[in-house]
DNA sequence: CATGAATGAGCTTTCATTCAT
DNA sequence: TATGAATGAAAGCTCATTCAT
């Protein structure tokens, strides 16, 4: 018999990739870095992944499953909905620690991040003090000018993320919706 | 058409810069095809600039500021509050459609984002079916299923991207106030 | 079928070495290829034999060894020369159907080989335009001009890869027996 | 204005790939010998040609198209036909020397050739025993023995090296004729 | 002995950057 | 200053060979 096929190698290699595509992003990630991470050579990595977007696609997607999997599991429990609702942010957010290197470096360029740390930092605060100035009416969703700043933030980041994810050919549609549902909300408060 | 001036050159440069990067993403582009779309030569990009991640910077840097500088403009006018936010929504998401690329293509790793699309529509499926479970008191904020979808769309993004995008040294504290903030959220509605 | 004994695994093994190299080329031929082909693992080739260029050296000597001794044997008959020659050329000729392979993928750069086709293919169209002008007197060998292009042909291919296969302290000498040769072969026709 | 791009500096690396593809072969050469061999970098060979093959088949074009034109230039030239025919095997072989690398270390696995040296050797010395025992009848071409050898061993190299480079489809027919073509050289003499 | 997973040297090719013109 | 040819480091990937099982 040979060296037996480790059965948890692939899992060792993802750990590493997913690690280092984590840290300094896909392009930056030199297969050699992974390999040392895993303690194996660069040359063992092809013996259970095809190429480098091969062993990245597995470590996204393994790290997606996890992090799905559990999600699922709840949301088809068969407790009532406030239960499952609560639950699933429980779960979700502590996963979220876990499984956050998979946005963070990688599917930043991580180089650039800086940038747009900032660029939103600014733009939140131009927004945070317009808000500020409205009149008692609006904004009732909190009081707390924290948890509002935090709102705002988060919204920015969501509409700019999901207009920037959206399908070339839909952009349009979807920025549109977007206003749409922005424009709502703040009439609504 | 005359030659542009001299010093125009840098504009020149970070314009096509911009168009680029923005097409397919930092580390696909090449200096020499930023150079062809100025109509000038690769060297030259290295007489106004360091090197490619000054350019980069640089057009960033560039893209943004045109879009902040009309924000704050209307966020500063002395007109009342309510009427600036409107503005504001207005010509924020109209220079977004120009300045999407800054998003798109600068900052994503280009190749990876069929993948998060796909595990992020997995996901906002799941909490769709999970909020369309709960009783109507609930996520009163809008009665349209597809409103409601679009507002799970944006605040997961939000939540996901924002956690992704704090500083490493604080991305705990920053998921707890994401949490607080949805659990709030979620309870008023 | 019982497993083949041991002993004649190394016979195995060229078996499937001389049919691989010979549909591929030697850079082009993988051991592991050779191994499925032999049905072992590629581990065991090394246990036969040292490395890749003594796989082959064995392989094409076993190649040649089978149509040489073929050859010696008749040649070395007590029969009457004139029917050696016949029978010599007889064996020679199937044989060579079935030891092609040795020739064809074995020794040449098989990516290269249509390069030397096609000019080795406009070099005899010129010659034998050449020797078409030629008055009556001259390549009376043949009078069948498709003979005659095959002769000259064959004369070419094997002066050509005469020169080539010459040991480089002596190309020159080579070149200049074969030139002598072939003034002397179409001076007397 | 740039460096000027250098017309002879293609010519320069056809000349060192010429010498180097020549010594050791299409496989075995490596892209930073010919660059060394050249007296310039590696990077600069991809400014002049599009990849290895591509500069391999510059290479060969070059050396076949040197040796054709002169062939071309005498073959057509207004003469009688056997004077051309003494200009073309004088400049034919003069020119073989020059160009010869290209079929050694081109076409061939360098290698290997050691290998069917010594195999041609045996095969022609036992063919060159062979027809030395044939009645004075035979063989009249010449009556000096080593002109026979020789003879013998273009025809065998030109037989074995024209059955190799025949298109696999019509190997059969090749050899059949080849078969023939030998049959009756020797029938007559 | 056989196995085939592991190794790692070595290859082609790309491209940011330099610098002779 | 502008040019673009030249540079050469660096990366992904292959595969002959080794060696633990």
């Amino acid at each position: 018999m040979a060296r037996t096929r480790d059965k948890e190698k692939p899992a060792q290699i993802i750990e590493a990739a997913f690690a280092v595509f984590g840290d300094i992003g896909y392009e930056a990630t030199v297969i050699k870095n992974i390999a040392e991470k895993a303690g194996i050579s660069s040359g063992t990595i092809y013996t259970y992944f095809n190429d480098k977007r091969d062993l990245f696609r597995a470590a996204a997607q393994e790290g997606w499953n996890r992090f799905l999997r559990q999600i699922r599991e709840i949301a088809e429990s068969p407790e009532p909905a406030d239960a499952r609702v609560r639950q699933v942010i429980e779960i979700g957010f502590s996963n979220l620690k876990i499984s956050l290197p998979l946005l963070r470096g990688m599917l930043f360029e991580s180089t650039q991040m800086k940038i747009l740390q900032q660029s939103l930092l600014e733009l939140c605060r131009l927004l945070d003090r317009l808000f500020a100035d409205r009149p008692e009416s609006a904004a009732h969703l909190t009081t707390d000018p924290a948890q509002q700043r935090f709102l705002i933030r988060v919204t920015v980041i969501g509409v700019l993320f999901s207009a920037a994810l959206a399908e070339p050919a839909q952009v349009d549609r979807e920025i549109d919706q977007l206003k749409e549902t922005i424009i709502r909300m703040v009439a609504e408060g």
